[in-house]
Parts: C-alpha cells; structure tokens; sequence
DNA sequence: CACTAATATATGCTTATACGTATATCAGGA
DNA sequence: TCCTGATATACGTATAAGCATATATTAGTG
C-alpha cells in the first residue's frame, strides 16, 4: 500500500528523528545529523539510505560533505503527518535533545573560523 | 521514543487498513473488519490486538461480538496524522475498496432481519 | 450439557529489521 | 600519488514481524 512504507520509515526512532530534525532546518550534512542524534555514522548513514530510497529525503553533495533535506515532492498529507509528529513530540522526546545538540553544533562552527 | 509505536502501527498494511476504516465507522465488529478487508479472522484478530496494545483502539463485547473503535484517549496528534493519512489515500488504494465491501456487508445485514 | 458461531491465542516457520564492525568510495590537500 | 576526512556499503548476526494452521475461549441456543 501507498503509505506504508512511509510508516516503516516513520516507525524507527532513528529514522523518525532524523526527520523531525530536518523538518527545523533547511538542510543538514551527514556529520551533524550523527553527532545530534548521537548515533554512528555507519548507521546513521544507512537510515538515510532508506529514508532517500523512501524518497522522503533528498541529497546533494558540497565537497565532502553530503547534505539531506527533506524531500521536495513530499506530498501535502505527508507534510501534515510530519507537522502534527512534530506538534506532539514537541518536548520529552529525545528529538528536543536532538535540536539543542544541533544547535550547540551550528554555534561551534560559527565560532571556529567555519568549515 | 512515544511516536515510535504508533508509526510502527501503521507501517503495517492490514493495520492501517484497519485504522482508517474504523476512522469512517463509530464502531465495527470482528467479522465485518475480516470480511471489508479480506483477511483471515485470526489475522485480524491478531492486529487488532497490537492495536489493542498500542492504546489506538478499545472493544467491548456484545454478546458473541467484539466490537473495535478508535480508542478515546487517542491524541489529538495522532487524530491529525490519521485524518491527513485517510485524505493522503483516500482513492487508489485498498481502502477504498474496504468501505465498499463494509457498506454492502451493512446493507447485507439491514436487508436480512438484522443480526 | 452438547453444539455452534464469534473471537482470541499458541505454535512453528519464514522473512524482514536493525545493528556493530569492517571495508570501500570519494573529495581535497600535501 | 599518498594521506586524511566524510560518507556509503557489505557482511554476519541477533531480534522482531508476519503468517498459516491448529486450538482455546466465550456466549448463545436447543
């Protein structure tokens, strides 16, 4: 069925995370989705393979660096599915954490003279 | 995580069939779900158990008949995410066919003496 | 107390997920 | 070209899901 595999992504903490945190940015590089979220690269990595082969999230290559977004051709009913997660997990998930890391991360590289 | 359960609900197929038909009926009894979607009665059993479980329905017995409905408690978070969904498939999918099949299983049921 | 219909659960099996670790790829700089 | 950092994939394994079939349970009826 159509939403199903949408669900599936939707259904693993690591996965739903990721999402939620590229709902508050733009976009986000590979490197600071594993130090928000805390977990390997490697697996990290990996979900977002998924998540892409899902098409819920699209990327594009700086350098080295590999940067996710959400998918521009998510439809409408997906965005909404996403915005009432976000809505209701807003805070005592572990994605209120997740935020605070990224942010702490941005800070960091705009004090170290950037890249 | 709090999101992690329900998603894995609906990354289920027969689950979230399930889910959006009761979405469209107060209330449905054991044998009309098994017979809208065409599943097995131990599967749907089975299911409707998990959902059980996950606080996403409640059932109250009526003589030999169970019957299932969206459970009360549910957040309105995730009343959000079922109503984009059930507007995200509502054509093209098997949950289309699932309403047809119920409503004749309803008028089935007027027709004959009821019961 | 049989007997039947409706529903739930148990069992055994197959397949799918998830994860850690190791390894590969790819870009940039010396 | 070699080296390093960033990212992706492969492999082995442990666990979870899903399913079909068989069997319980529970309620109603004669």
């Amino acid at each position: 069925m159509r939403g199903e595999n949408f669900f599936k992504c939707l259904g693993n903490e690591t996965r739903l995370r990721c999402l939620l945190l590229l709902w508050a940015r733009e976009e986000i590089c590979v490197c600071d989705l594993a130090d928000s979220l805390e977990v390997s690269q490697p697996m990290i990595s990996r979900h977002l393979a998924q998540l892409r082969a899902c098409n819920l999230v699209s990327d594009h290559r700086e350098g080295q660096w590999v940067y996710y977004r959400l998918h521009a051709g998510l439809e409408p009913w997906q965005r909404k599915v996403l915005a009432a997660t976000r809505e209701g997990l807003g805070a005592g998930t572990p994605c209120a954490g997740d935020l605070l890391r990224l942010q702490a991360i941005e800070q960091l590289k705009r004090a170290g003279d950037c890249r």
